[in-house]
DNA sequence: TTCCTGTCGAACACTTTGTTCGGTTTTGTG
DNA sequence: CACAAAACCGAACAAAGTGTTCGACAGGAA
């Protein structure tokens, strides 16, 4: 078996460069594809392990042999979007700016896959993609605010109730924005957003 | 069977008055304290109807005359414990107020069912809890927004999207203070929260 | 080629779900 | 009290899904 009961997409993975089993590489993608392409047309809780491996062709056991489970899988997606829109982010932003934070590439990225998005918020699986999200989201807002202490300033408030407060706040902008359909375009709702959340920042100090 | 299959709790409830079988009521209650005391004691998504019956001492044909499933069963539940904090809030807040809403109130209610609510947060049903305090939220927050703009306030963001921002932070705040086992008390926590919120309310007009 | 390692797929034991139905008990009411 | 209606019991069931095992096989690396 390629790695047996283990969540080894969790291990840090000390990287070494071995290179990978093509079949192994193979079977992975056959995996992500097949569950993407099924959360587009039926409710994530309702998708069971059996159509996940006949949509990818690949055997029960070998599903096994590379996850946990449907979770477990479904982590592993969701992982390598998020790097997706990292890359995006680093690639796309420009060093300064003049917003708090890169909000408005997840209000793009989301746009662009929105289908999904969609869907999953909607289907059962949504707490994994939003707390992903809000992962991601404060831990670069906590980068933000640190940096700001380290200039000197003393905020009232301790940076992590900040960070998890606007997180939270963006993603719910983001879940309310995809589920009516997306009434303005990313720019327009990430102005709303900034609007919103400059002015607590501003009366931190 | 009491009422066959239709998730009667969801019905308005026209009320007229019937006082209901006493039986009914039995189970129900016990139903509720079952599912609640199981939540307090292992993860929600693993508890299962087998479990529920067998503690609340009910034959599983009635479980399924009163509930759709588990789900249901929960749904009920929470809404109970939400006009259980609705009352609290109309008997405890004063008229006047120079927050923007009660916010308190939710603080003081989960710390008050903290065991519940960090149980139901992290045990797989939290999607549920939050979006049922979410739209009670946004609700009130509504009400609030449109009853300045009656007053000829002009707010250069929609009112749907202020709720739904302020709503998801709260929440947000509500689940981290949870998760970090309180590490300050109700009020102290609800004055961040208000400190955040008031300057982008302010900045509205 | 030669090994090694993944993959196949059928079979299996197990758990959970939701329904059915005849028989029993409890209520509300006259 | 008595009696009909309503609710409950519980065993049995079909159906679906889960996760594991194992011998046979095939594709890839060296």
């Amino acid at each position: 078996m390629p790695q047996a009961r283990t969540n080894k997409a969790a291990e840090p993975n000390g990287d070494a460069g071995k290179p990978v089993d093509r079949r192994v590489q193979r079977t992975r993608e056959g995996l992500h594809h097949a569950l993407f392409d099924l959360i587009l047309e039926k409710r994530y809780d309702k998708i069971t392990v059996q159509d996940i491996i006949d949509r990818a062709n690949v055997g029960r056991s070998t599903f096994y042999a590379h996850f946990l489970d449907k979770e477990d899988l479904l982590e592993n997606l969701l992982r390598q979007l998020g790097e997706q829109l990292h890359d995006e982010t680093v690639r796309t932003t420009p060093p300064a700016d003049d917003h708090i934070v890169h909000s408005l590439t997840f209000f793009v990225h989301a746009h662009a896959n929105r289908d999904f998005y969609r869907a999953m918020l909607s289907g059962g699986g949504g707490d994994l993609l939003l707390d992903t999200g809000r992962k991601h989201f404060t831990e670069a807002l906590r980068q933000h605010l640190d940096q700001r202490v380290e200039e000197g300033a003393v905020l009232k408030i301790p940076t992590p109730v900040v960070a998890q407060y606007l997180a939270g706040a963006m993603m719910s902008v983001l879940t309310w924005w995809l589920a009516q359909d997306m009434p303005y375009p990313p720019e327009e709702i990430d102005d709303m957003y900034q609007a919103l959340a400059l002015p607590s920042i501003e009366a931190l100090t």
